[in-house]
DNA sequence: TTACTTTATGACTAGTCAGTCATATTTTAT
DNA sequence: ATAAAATATGACTGACTAGTCATAAAGTAA
């Protein structure tokens, strides 16, 4: 949690800093990002940052929950049994996603990048939270679904969580090893990760769930 | 490729050498292994290294080279044609595999580890490189079997690929995070990655293949 | 034994970083 | 205007790294 020095602080003032800090975390991994190298380019004093928090985690942190919860914002009208079946609700998840990226650039690339900075050594044990919390919210839906009588029942249901958010991250990979979008580039520039590649993004999702719909399904 | 001098090297002195930074990169990421931890461990000079190799990456993708070559000896003999479907040919691939596993768990636990051990800034081109040479290899295996009129033909093999590849790093990974496996206790105990969860694995598999069989396969 | 080649050495360079802390400045309240 | 509280500073610590290089040792062949 940040300090109360940094609560205090103005909010051109904070949303000059916590911009800075997500820049860098959105194109480094935890380990590799630098605060020094963040406090030289905004002529700050490398002290200043230990008056806004504990330590590199405490910032890391705050940036998380910061951005999910700005995400959230975009989801908090959806719900599963608005829409006919799961997958439309998954797919609903995404255009949601699409909305918030295109909305709040800067955050959706440090969300985006999230899932590589999380690989630093140093933090494993936040990955494995952040991993376990995702699998379960997965496990909880598919859960749900199998009680609908709409999803398979033969199968372990941690097993169908895993590789339902395996898939889900999976996605984000392909765009980005596809060449469909490009992070680095979309930063320079203050553009949203999926700027001009909306329809891409969710024909892959659709791929996806046309190949997904089919091994969780309940079979007719 | 390592120099001369490495190759000169008595096959018992090599051999201790290979192991030790096995060992270091089966349990690091690439970027937080340290040679001069290695070298201090093994008592032999820092210097010595660089007679040996180029530098730490030269190193690192000797390492690469030596144990994917040890584990394709396991593969060679696995053919397509002689299975009936694709799913009994990708689960061969796994019993092979653990074949690999429990005759050479060393070089196992760092190939188990290479997907961690990539994630390092300094060498993303190489993890680019490997991951586009693996979804290849499987882009290739899909389009044999919709040739065969097996995989359906409705969507991206590209897709159909990524979807394949990351669906096998997730079975290993889904075993470590479910606590089926403990990489870091087996190496200190010199045992294989899978010693005593063979069923496990298999049965892992065996689940994936259900979920992966009525996403992949033509319909009926 | 001598001359030559191959291998081994480890102190050293040059660079990185997170985090500290005594001091100085600015802001606020009286 | 003064005292007190809140912020900001940046030189410094301690710890780590890959890679270098002149020198020393060991091995080999005549």
């Amino acid at each position: 949690m940040p300090k109360i020095t940094f609560t205090n602080l103005k909010e051109d003032k904070k949303k000059i800093l916590v911009d800075a800090f997500l820049k860098e975390f959105a194109t480094h991994t935890f380990d590799d990002a630098s605060l020094t190298s963040v406090v030289k380019s905004l002529g700050i004093a490398k002290g200043s940052i230990y008056q806004y928090f504990d330590d590199k985690l405490d910032l890391f942190m705050y940036l998380i929950n910061e951005c999910t919860s700005t995400k959230m914002k975009y989801f908090k009208d959806l719900k599963r049994e608005d829409c006919s079946d799961f997958w439309v609700f998954f797919r609903l998840l995404y255009s949601e996603g699409i909305k918030f990226d295109l909305e709040n650039p800067l955050q959706s690339h440090f969300l985006h990048n999230l899932v590589s900075s999380l690989n630093s050594p140093s933090i494993k044990s936040l990955y494995d939270d952040l991993l376990n919390q995702s699998v379960a919210g997965f496990e909880k839906m598919i859960e749900h679904e199998i009680k609908l009588g709409l999803f398979r029942a033969d199968l372990p249901i941690k097993t169908m969580g895993f590789l339902l958010y395996k898939s889900g991250v999976a996605i984000q990979e392909q765009m980005q090893v596809f060449g469909e979008i490009n992070p680095k580039e979309s930063i320079k520039n203050n553009t949203p990760v999926y700027q001009g590649k909306v329809d891409v993004l969710l024909k892959t999702v659709d791929d996806y769930i046309q190949l997904l719909k089919r091994a969780f399904d309940k079979e007719l």
